[in-house]
DNA sequence: GCCAACGTTGGC
DNA sequence: GCCAACGTTGGC
């Protein structure tokens, strides 16, 4: 199986890239939409490239790169009674949710904006570019991948 | 904080 | 199965 490569949008109140620095690796826990779940359940792979997106931001956009270091596993959080991820229809022997790990690869010295990824050519059927698109856990292409790659680190070379 | 766009729920 | 109502996402 090649690697695939997935974009991941994650509210910085709830997480940040430098969170994940430090942590090293963390749960991705709390993704409550199906198609999103089926990325992680079915498709995501360890090493799989991963476009870590930060959303309600500012500005919103790419801010480094991760990788799955675990593959889809049942989501425990769905079953924490008062737990803000709690669930109250999903069994404990017939998962609904679940979720990956990710570990930190690299942070990007500056942010992607979503203005960015939207000029820029080669990107425009990333579905983060499209209107309305909500999808929190999405699959961009190899192509899609090494040009944000190489937009954030040209970001940080500007400031040096 | 606003609100458009979206996904889900539930009455029928 | 339709679709209005609702709750959520996420750019701005």
């Amino acid at each position: 199986m090649p690697r695939r490569y997935w974009l991941m949008k994650c509210e910085p109140a709830a997480y940040t890239i430098d969170d994940l620095k430090r942590d090293g690796t963390t749960s991705w826990e709390g993704v409550r939409n199906y198609q999103a779940r089926n990325f992680m359940r079915d498709d995501m792979q360890v090493g799989d490239g991963v476009l870590f997106y930060a959303s309600n931001a500012e500005p919103s956009g790419v801010v480094g790169l991760a990788e799955i270091a675990r593959p889809g596993y049942p989501d425990s959080f769905a079953w924490k009674k008062g737990h803000k991820y709690f669930d109250p229809e999903t069994d404990k022997d017939a998962p609904t949710w679940y979720m990956v790990d990710i570990r930190f690869v690299e942070r990007f010295a500056d942010v992607v904006p979503l203005e960015t990824l939207k000029k820029t050519k080669g990107l425009e059927k990333m579905l983060v570019n499209q209107k309305g698109s909500r999808l929190s856990v999405q699959p961009v292409t190899r192509g899609e991948y090494d040009i944000v790659v190489r937009l954030g680190r040209e970001t940080g070379k500007r400031k040096n």
